[in-house]
DNA sequence: AGCACGCCGACT
DNA sequence: GTCGGCGTGCTC
């Protein structure tokens, strides 16, 4: 049979394959990167072009049905990375480059500029009387608006201005509005890149910027500056050195870092186009700014996670802020590092890329003291500012009920006195972890998970933090018909009800993710804490993480302990970090910023040496505990984790596979054994561990348990997913 | 993953 | 006699 040139098309399915399809039509071969619709089965899919060469398999080939690029949405660059990370994480490639893509181009849609919807007036609305609007304020207001833009406002705009859907709509029917496509603006790129005077750099900032302006090529730097030292002031001059080249940024950050005020600090500085990537985005918000970073238009690109797939037209500078946090880690399908990837895809890109932090991952800062990554230090805060006093608070005597030691609360009442404001850090949102019946001991669980029912008050509800599951609270213990059900433990429910009564005179502000659930409530409170007026602040670590808090002097850090105290190996080091992190929110403004850490356990030797408030010294200890251990950074480590309806399912596949599997030199298997919280949301959890001091014969091994994973008959039967570098180990 | 094919139980 | 359960196999 003579051999003919097919294309290898990666298709979206859990198959670690690519698949031969023949060419559309004579001549044209399209180019890899390509998108094109092809028949699966008896279904269509979009596939993308990964290269050609002579049919593999014993099948006839079929033809593409349609080849929806010209030019690949997938350039060089990220096809090198997609196909790194496909390997890397032993993850199937057609899904690997279903997670690169934005969710339009997945389905299909052209990989243009899909224009910009904007809400217009029609020539009636233009001469229609607002006056005559008496009873409908919102509309009035809405085309009022609108008459004083005649280039029309996206939704977006319109929102910020107040002015939501239902008024526009109603003016849709009267004929005076209606939604028109309009191109961008192609406006004129200011005469000046800034649009503010940049600080004046203390000598440390100085010379990381100057540093970071120097490096050509390929250069990880890690920026290891602690809390409040302006690690954001060296990023915008840094990136105002590559802006003056006309090249672009991307900048990513934690999930909870893109704030209103991080997107603010950079539009004040620059005139550039600054677009913004987030979860809360529509699937056509997010290709427009794919289009626009691809073609160069946007400059400045601010995402999460995701964000590292987005194409650069000119790169110049990748950013990772807050670089220890966890929400860079994707965990679930590809279960990618975007912190890695970012590092990977700068080496590709051959630019900078800049890891900063205040407490860095051991894992990064293993790299630094090895050489391969710079290691640029800001050891001061910047302005006059101190670093924050770091105190442990015995607790050990505290009754259970009192959520709040007298030294605690008589420092936040001082605190309040003098005019500051406060935080209390729970990381614990609800009203409490525990419903008891006093009678007969019985605790509401979770029939779905290993876990114990949250009380949330104001719901009067019970809630699993580890599945969806919700139960009305029940008046009756359901064992002994006792009413007598008591709460234990406290969340930042209670705690706001708590320092309600406490200290009555001043206002409690709590954020956690039931608080700011609707949209912009977040922003609203976080601009009345910026206000300045002394107050009580009560949040999860979503209010731990990268805030500017000016008036904050006092910081209370409960239940510290609890990570301390975890099974899992990397309790301590994320423990210290969100520790640090709080204590980093004090002290920013003129007043000296404190810290009080509750804890049970004094004697805990990671919590006192936290008390010097020095990260590094903390992280020695831990390093030097890993390197013993043979735990990452010094050893790399995989999981093979299986979830199945009955409960030895799973861990009779890990078992068979564990055995099948050679164990390559120095490759330890661990397990099966069950996961941290074997039963989550209905399924039992078990997984294997596979732990080496080199990657090679880790991915070998993994790579050999797969194709038996794969041939197994029982893995149909039960779900399974490989974790590359976990990061935490439930 | 999806989807078809295929072979055994309680229903119009 | 059929509708439908989910085991098994395949996808260029």
């Amino acid at each position: 049979m003579p051999s003919t040139t097919v294309l290898k098309v990666a298709v979206p399915v859990p198959l670690y394959q690519l698949f031969d399809y023949l060419p559309p039509e004579a001549g044209s071969m399209p180019a890899p990167g390509c998108r094109c619709e092809v028949a699966f089965g008896n279904r269509r899919l979009i596939g993308v072009v990964w290269g050609q060469g002579p049919t593999g398999a014993d099948v006839s080939p079929r033809p593409i049905q349609r080849l929806i690029d010209d030019d690949p949405v997938l350039d060089a660059d990220l096809r090198g990375l997609c196909q790194r990370a496909a390997d890397y994480y032993h993850h199937p490639i057609g899904e690997t480059l279903h997670t690169a893509l934005p969710a339009a181009l997945r389905r299909g849609e052209a990989a243009h500029w899909p224009g910009e919807q904007v809400w217009q007036l029609t020539s009636r609305g233009r001469h229609a009387d607002a006056a005559q609007l008496t009873r409908a304020p919102r509309q009035r207001q809405a085309l009022e608006t609108l008459a004083a833009h005649p280039r029309g406002l996206t939704g977006a705009m319109l929102g910020a201005l107040g002015i939501t859907r239902q008024p526009l709509q109603a003016l849709e029917k009267k004929g005076w509005t209606r939604l028109v496509s309009r191109e961008p603006d192609d406006h004129e790129r200011p005469a000046s890149l800034l649009r503010e005077v940049p600080l004046t750099p203390e000598p440390e900032q100085e010379g990381a910027i100057h540093a970071l302006c120097e490096v050509q090529g390929f250069a990880p730097v890690l920026l290891d500056g602690v809390t409040g030292s302006g690690k954001t002031e060296v990023y915008l001059q840094a990136m105002e050195h590559q802006l003056r080249q006309g090249r672009q940024i991307l900048v990513l950050v934690p999930e909870i870092g893109l704030t209103p005020q991080t997107i603010q600090r950079f539009r004040a500085r620059f005139t550039v186009p600054v677009r913004v990537l987030h979860s809360g985005l529509t699937d056509r918000e997010r290709l427009q700014t794919w289009v626009e970073a691809r073609e160069g238009r946007a400059e400045i690109i601010l995402g999460t996670r995701s964000a590292i797939f987005t194409p650069l037209a000119r790169p110049g500078l990748i950013i990772i802020d807050e670089a220890h946090d966890g929400s860079f880690k994707q965990q679930e399908g590809l279960r990618y590092s975007a912190r890695d990837l970012a590092v990977w895809r700068a080496r590709l890109l051959d630019i900078p890329v800049v890891l900063g932090t205040a407490t860095p991952a051991l894992e990064t800062l293993a790299l630094a003291r090895d050489g391969r990554f710079r290691h640029l230090r800001l050891k001061n805060r910047a302005g006059n500012a101190r670093p924050p006093e770091i105190a442990l608070e015995d607790c050990r005597e505290l009754p259970p009920h009192r959520p709040l030691s007298e030294r605690s609360l008589a420092a936040l009442q001082q605190t309040l006195k003098d005019g500051h404001q406060a935080l209390i850090f729970v990381n614990r949102r609800g009203y409490a972890p525990r419903l008891i019946c006093g009678d007969c001991g019985w605790q509401a669980e979770c029939p779905r998970c290993d876990s114990f029912l949250t009380w949330h008050k104001a719901e009067q509800r019970l809630r699993c933090h580890h599945c969806d599951l919700q139960r009305r609270l029940p008046r009756h213990c359901p064992d002994c018909g006792s009413t007598d059900l008591r709460d234990a433990g406290a969340g930042t429910e209670k705690l706001e009800e708590f320092l309600g009564e406490q200290v009555p005179d001043w206002p409690v502000i709590r954020i956690d993710r039931d608080s700011t659930r609707r949209r912009q409530s977040m922003s609203r409170q976080l601009e009345r804490i910026g206000e300045g007026e002394p107050a009580v602040l009560v949040g999860t670590q979503m209010l731990a993480k990268g805030h500017h808090f000016r008036r904050l002097a006092l910081a209370i850090v409960l239940e510290a302990d609890a990570g301390f105290l975890s099974a899992d190996f990397r309790g301590s080091e994320h423990a210290s970090q969100l520790i640090l992190q709080v204590a980093g929110r004090t002290g920013r403004g003129d007043a000296p910023g404190h810290v009080l850490i509750q804890t049970r356990h004094p004697e805990l030797p990671h919590l006192r040496e936290l008390i010097s408030g020095d990260y590094h010294r903390i992280a020695e200890t831990l390093l030097a505990e890993r390197h013993a251990a043979g735990l990452p950074p010094f050893g790399h480590m995989a999981l093979l984790r299986t979830e199945s309806r009955q409960p030895d399912e799973g861990r009779k596949l890990l078992t068979d596979v564990a055995a099948s599997a050679p164990a390559l030199d120095g490759v330890q298997v661990l397990g099966p054994v069950p996961a941290p919280l074997e039963k989550r949301a209905g399924r039992f959890r078990q997984q294997l561990l596979l732990l080496a001091p080199t990657r090679r014969p880790l991915h070998r091994s993994l790579g050999a348990m797969l194709d038996h994973l794969l041939g197994h008959p029982r893995a149909r039967r039960c779900r399974w997913h490989l974790d590359v570098d976990p990061i935490d180990l439930l």
